[in-house]
DNA sequence: ATGAAAGCGCTAACAC
DNA sequence: GTGTTAGCGCTTTCAT
């Protein structure tokens, strides 16, 4: 593998004039720029990152974490955060913590190990590792719901508002009873998602609150749905937390028999590719997911260069897309 | 940030024995051991990865480049690397691709750059960065694809045969004109789609040969599928090489107002939770992805613990999952 | 069993 | 504009 010193002597320079050339100096000779250049690609010299990055005290990385790799909402994030970063010359790695605030903290004390520039997150509740980072003043913004303890750069979304409008046009669709299943308790955006629900219901004075709360996992909100809907008064309506939840509920729907829409009315978060081929199409409050991503990474590049600047919270809005599965009247016959 | 020496200060030992003990060397006094551990805890120490890597030549890291990130085939396979590689103490890093070769050599070469022990992909095309991996010696794993010009171990689905299955189902189910939508021309999967699909239609002295190739996205496949149902003679059932171009079929089909299983039959590769929740629900061909993931991890860990040993293909069979969209005849009426 | 010291490859003062 | 050189923090001989 050849290092610094091998182009250098190829070159006939010195290694502190590699070292200028190649990363772009302008104080350097264009003709010795190009000896080295050269030199460089006929040894097919990689720069050697370890060494590099322990002389800078810091890796042009950004550490990505993630809970759940496999729900497109976070996907879609990662290329957000992956389209600016890759502007500016940064890498992103992508972390998956699983949910698990364990794997939360085993993932920050990497990065912290690797000295990443910055580390965006998605905290899976108290987030402890945070301390650590703050600590030591490695940048770092939340994404998706906030650090309980510490205030930080944050992108959210208008959860609690999207899910008010979400139920009132339930409401508006002549829904009676309508439920919400939602996250578990504490997580942010799944609190946020049922108390925009009561604000809704309160709106419009109906008095039926049926909420059941389960992991954000199609599983959870399987056994949830069949649970409420086998209630003596079943709702006639759902309001959804999450796309994989979303999974669970329509499929509780389809064993009990219930057609979406005419028989119990359903709106679910986070818009899906698919949501438009069921039959009635979904019912989906879409997320930006894809500029929570870009937002976050801007906010992120601007707090490695500088770490002195107030604290901001970014909030984006969601947007309704009304499809059959919550429309009542129509599919009425 | 707390160094080394400052553990080493604290405990009141040198750096040698610090680092010994922290890193589990069986020559420690279990007493001067429990100092040091103790030290480095009450300073917060974390070690400085790039110093280490930087010393040790190698980071307990392996690159996994897939070529989509928001691909439930290629997360899954994340999945089965990462639970793998965690056993061992080593840390995943995701790149994404995104089937482009040019991201892919960057990717290559920043995982050169940073050292990785070892390297997982899922090449887009020829893959020429393969080469540098290669000359330096760095152990790769290729996935899903082969790499055409390097023999190297691969974890393969036999497609061919699942595409041969899957067709000849169609031909049982009594469809008479079986189309083909397949990835582009040179990307081995999709090749061999095509080659199980004819395999299939001369087993079955079928004459029809309707094939179309577009990318492996939702967007190619609707315009393909939207092309080949208006011919003058259309196909009764279609092969989709993916899940995301399923949704573009389906898309199509819809718009036509054909139904899936009634009018055409529809097989498609590649499981996804939704597919059940279809009317009717989608027939696909699972493809074990978490399982290539798991296996590509261990063998890469084989090859780095031995670089001389032989290549190895391993492949994994696909499972076909009969729903109502390839049931002709049931779902007549 | 422990310590002293060399050196991994690079960048950035500093000197010229 | 270019070269010399120190040193980033760690692991690992080599002594003892």
């Amino acid at each position: 593998m050849p290092t610094i010193s091998d182009v250098a002597a190829r070159a006939g320079v010195s290694t502190a004039t590699v070292s200028r050339a190649l990363n772009g100096k302008a104080t350097v000779d264009p003709a010795l720029a190009a000896r080295v250049q050269q030199a460089a690609t006929e040894l097919g010299y990689q720069p050697n990152g370890p060494a590099r990055n322990l002389r800078r005290q810091e890796a042009a990385v950004v550490a990505l974490i993630i809970s759940d790799v496999e729900n497109p909402f976070f996907t879609a994030i990662a290329r957000g955060v992956e389209d600016v970063a890759h502007e500016v010359g940064y890498s992103v790695v992508l972390c998956n913590s699983d949910e698990s605030a364990e794997k939360e903290n085993r993932y920050i004390d990497i990065a912290i190990q690797e000295r990443v520039a910055g580390v965006i997150l998605s905290p899976s509740g108290p987030a402890a590792g945070v301390a650590k980072l703050a600590a030591r003043g490695t940048a770092y913004v939340a994404v998706d719901r906030p650090l309980p303890d510490y205030a930080s750069d944050v992108v959210l979304v208008d959860t609690r508002l999207a899910a008010a409008q979400a139920t009132a046009h339930l409401v508006a669709q002549g829904y009676q009873r309508i439920g919400c299943l939602s996250g578990p308790t504490g997580v942010r955006t799944a609190d946020d998602r049922v108390a925009g629900y009561r604000d809704a219901l309160r709106a419009a004075k109906h008095r039926a609150r049926l909420v059941r709360r389960t992991e954000y996992k199609a599983a959870g909100a399987h056994l949830a749905a069949l649970d409420l809907l086998s209630q003596p008064q079943p709702p006639d309506a759902l309001l959804v937390a999450n796309n994989a939840m979303a999974v669970g509920v329509l499929q509780a729907l389809q064993e009990l028999g219930r057609r979406p829409g005419r028989d119990v009315g359903v709106v679910a978060f986070d818009d899906a590719p698919w949501a438009e081929l069921l039959d009635p199409p979904l019912t989906v409050v879409a997320q930006p997911a894809y500029e929570i991503g870009t937002e976050a990474a801007r906010l992120l590049l601007a707090r490695i260069a500088d770490n002195t600047r107030p604290p901001t919270v970014t909030t984006l809005g969601a947007r309704l897309i009304e499809r059959a599965s919550s429309h009542r009247s129509k599919d009425r016959t």
